[in-house]
DNA sequence: CGGAATAGTAAACGTACGTTTATTTATAAC
DNA sequence: GTTATAAATAAACGTACGTTTACTATTCCG
């Protein structure tokens, strides 16, 4: 029954979904194949162990959503048009609207956002490389919207807009914590983004710490209604 | 050897420590009593099951927590000070100043901020349930002092905040990923809260979405220099 | 046809897990 | 000093895990 491999897909899409849904370690391969409806043995023989079934679903969606965050960048670039909205929304843009697809996509969203917290180092190493390109393209970018900010009060702002995309992403379920409206889950990916995107522009473009300081210092003196 | 329950406080102490290094799932009871040189049988004799420990671990720290950062609000609030920086300082500052005190404190951080991207929903309840006071309470403080945002527009914004105040809680490796220093682990926790508050400020003060839409419709017949 | 090579499978391997049971040890009260 | 109570322990229970092995079926090409 050698199907050009439909075995090989049906693995990784119920992996993506299983992963997303309960965790990277709380998913077992036979979970995985019984879900698939395939032998358990054949994820040892398609992807060699489970780390590297781990590595084949990460990468399948990874590297084409990358390609395109960096083709955004490129055509703003291209057009003259580069703003920090811009940048921001070619970063966090192409990730959220992943999640618009129903299918596959929003499940590998999710995935890709709990796998900033997961606890595997070969995850961490993974995710390093297979994001370098996107990172070296991506902050001289930042530098150059944000000439007046320091080196590293920029990336430790960077960090920060990492922190909330990734919470985005997880699509937590400890949102609902916080949640007035109950409909949160549904909320279209645009509204997100259109919801994000000031937030962080305005967070990176925050005077710095020091000057804040001095302003607060000189306030101090006067009647406390700063806010 | 009933020594009034040193044993206890060392199952504690170590599945605090091993649960931030190495994760929940990834921590068996074995690797904590053999740690804790404590018999593998007494966690379930004093804390009745693995479920039962993670939440006595959580809970012992985060009580005394919340009420530092409630009663940080409440003196701001005693006094008449109550702005957008102070009540920001007062929910992040104590969990991270808590990870100063070099010893548990800091592993509990990392372990509070993983929480919240862990996959087990009693946990999920649990916190929801350990902070359901923590944000009666500050709810309507942010909206005391950001009146002019829309309520569905605050409760985002919160949960940015709590995006990134968890991404940096849990001391993520991923910080890495983009980070300068190579000495980014050991930045003083003052430090960070120097650099964050005023980026979440600017954050949840940044105009609303539809100002924003009409502002740049306006400029976009104009030259593109608005960055 | 026939024999590689590829794909798929059933069954077992050894290990680790959380929990339970039965038993022993220490503490304090009468 | 005996007894009730709490604490601690050694050993085993059943289950689930990722992986390996040996084997069968399919495909493709000479």
């Amino acid at each position: 029954m050698a199907e050009a491999s439909d075995t090989k897909d049906r693995i990784l899409d119920t992996a993506e979904q299983l992963f997303a849904e309960r965790g990277l370690g709380q998913t077992s391969l036979r979970q995985i194949t019984s879900h698939a409806e395939v032998n358990l043995a054949a994820v040892n023989y398609h992807f060699g162990s489970k780390e590297g079934l781990i590595k084949a679903v990460l990468a399948r969606r990874l590297e084409p959503l990358n390609r395109e965050r960096i083709r955004r960048l490129d055509r703003l670039e291209r057009q003259g048009r580069v703003t920090l909205e811009g940048l921001i929304e070619a970063f966090i843009g192409p990730p959220l609207e992943l999640s618009r697809d129903g299918g596959g996509g929003s499940r590998f969203v999710r995935l890709m956002g709990r796998t900033y917290t997961e606890h595997a180092s070969f995850l961490h190493e993974h995710m390093r490389h297979a994001n370098e390109a996107l990172v070296n393209r991506f902050k001289p970018a930042f530098r150059t919207v944000l000439p007046e900010l320091p080196k590293t009060e920029l990336y430790w702002r960077l960090h920060f807009l990492v922190g909330v995309m990734s919470y985005v992403m997880a699509g937590n379920d400890m949102m609902q914590l916080l949640a007035a409206s109950r409909n949160s889950e549904q909320e279209e990916p645009r509204e997100i983004i259109r919801r994000v995107v000031p937030f962080l522009a305005a967070g990176l473009r925050a005077p710095l710490p020091e000057e804040l300081a001095q302003a607060r210092d000189v306030l101090e003196t006067a009647p406390h209604d700063l806010a």
